[in-house]
DNA sequence: AATGAATGAGCATTCATTCAT
DNA sequence: AATGAATGAATGCTCATTCAT
């Protein structure tokens, strides 16, 4: 029709991608449909295409948005606070992000698996800023003697995260037990101590 | 195109499934196409519908299979021997299994999560005989005092199999640093001791 | 497997025979399925290609059988009886077969709408006896002063077919209030007088 | 391709419901490919699906389309005219009609003998106007004492569409003698004095 | 910029017929 | 003669993308 201030633009881009996220949280990347998208974000059905190239980027899109919601959730503790805070408090902020968006962040985790690497590559680098600030704690976890040495930092944060990812996992699967907001506390109990007979001080 | 005996019979479907792993690994349950499964098996199109009721179906019966398999994987330690024993014996089997047919695992896990639950229960329950194998070994290890109580046998049992299957997720992420034969490993090492100095004997 | 002998064959070509018309009664030419008719006929799929060329020539077998028994049912008056008893009999005799294959032969009134004209003037050819008889008792019906001489009996023939069919499809149509044991009388006395005041004597 | 005005619409819908009777007629509703349709309209395969939800859908607009027609022509006759005159005038409107889409007309007569009842109520809906019609002309002969009262304007209004039906029958068997244009005189004649010698005035 | 009709490649499934056993 | 597995052409419907308005 005609021009549109940048005002509008923006908020029909977040439009879309709130739609989008919806959309693909309900069905997946192939499910989807591009007109139940824009119907959703009620607009036409071709407006998707002055915002996005593909659907696939559509779904690229909202992962972004998602890693920079992720990445900017940082909270400040005392660099000499135990491990177990950190990673209580990294942990806790990742699952708070992750119930906002649960439903896609499970249809994110499904299309991570299938990999087409050109694009998912870029999925899995919405955990990167994460991954970092974890691997900071266990430089200073080892520094102050309470993990041991035997890894490099960056294993132990790959681990850390594993051991959470694997929880999420759990928690999608049906009829499961484990709860999003347990999530942090198991994880980093079972992380640092195991669930040996007197492994926990 | 005409009579065939049992024996003939019992190839195609094997071929057909065989066919179907791949096909159903490489592009996903949606990504696959009829077509392509029954020309891998070297079968015409429609013979496909002669073995199975639809491509759903035959990805059912992939799953049942691999099920079957990992079901049959059943190896006999001591009862005495430590848990650590047991728990790589346990997680060896299901990656041993599991790299015979690594990519299909790997699409199985992935619609595993968008989950039409009528279909993907199924595919769930190929796991459960594992689960209660474990369940088995940390009964034993409770009684035997190596592992706390504060968790039921069925907790810890679960616990355990989320670690393992974290690690595969992170396995088969791009650039993943960690090996699948490494996995038993350092899944049994995390869980039983996690990462804290002093926590592993 | 081996010989048969003809009383066999005889008994599987009957049986073939009744199941079909079941088939094409409940379905139609096009929606009855092969696969159905043999199993319906207690027999193997490819055994109907033995007795039949094609489901087609089946279903054409099905229409000559009828034909056969319409032929057949022929019951004799004296001749001097009035038309209108001749007709009764005649449309009677009539109901009474069609009663007997009713779902076919309403699937077979179909088929005839559609008419590639190689296989359907074969169905048509079914009533040709029956025209025959009728054509006859119009001529003795002129003769004997009943009837105008305005139309020849044939086309008197063809005249009380006609209602005699718009009456069956009208039993056919759903909801339909005329009962196939009516049909006889309804034709004779609305062929006969019509519905004028005064055109009964 | 793009947005097309009201007009077109229109008009593509039009050429749709041609092309669709056209097909139909020539096939039966089975019998006729939707890549026909819409060849024939000179329009792309999917764009059928822009105006109707699946090929049945089209048949039942066409239908409508007709009926509507049917229920359109109306002609107005003095009610003091005879029986016989306002018969032949709704028989030769039905005529009239049906000769403008008469293959199409047959393909609808041979599927509503199928009457998978949802579809073909609608079918036969379209003939309810004209019954209507008919009921009441009826009414007004037996008041007028032109017909006898032994039968419901009802079922009387029944007998005679029942009577043209059948001639319309009868017209479309191969090698028939019966014209489109015969019809209406042939039908008030028989179904008002049938055959009988003096039955006519 | 927004619209939504048009496009057409893509695909699962059906089923009559063949023919080796 | 009987069997039933194999075949593959046929077809309705979906949906991402384009583009005229």
């Amino acid at each position: 029709m005609a021009r549109v201030d940048e005002r509008t633009r923006i908020e029909h881009r977040k439009r879309l991608l709130d739609a989008a996220a919806s959309e693909f949280a309900a069905k997946g990347l192939d499910g989807a449909r591009v007109d139940d998208i824009s119907i959703a974000a009620g607009l036409a059905k071709g407006t998707i295409y002055n915002y996005f190239d593909s659907k696939r980027d559509v779904f690229r899109a909202v992962v972004a948005e998602w890693a920079r919601r992720i990445g900017g959730e940082r909270r400040t503790l005392p660099p000499e606070a135990p491990v177990r805070e950190h990673l209580l408090a990294v942990a806790s902020a990742d699952m708070r992000v992750t119930a906002e968006i649960e439903e896609f962040a499970r249809a994110a985790f499904r299309e991570a698996l299938t990999a087409p690497p050109d694009l998912f590559a870029e999925i899995l680098r919405a955990w990167d800023p994460l991954d970092a600030v974890v691997e900071r704690i266990m430089e200073r976890a080892q520094s102050a003697g309470e993990v041991g040495l035997e890894r490099t930092p960056r294993e132990l944060a790959k681990l850390f995260m594993t051991v959470v990812n694997g929880l999420l996992l759990e928690h999608w699967l049906p009829e499961s037990a484990v709860a999003l907001e347990d999530i942090p506390e198991l994880a980093v109990d079972l992380y640092l101590h195991g669930v040996s007979a007197g492994s926990r001080s």
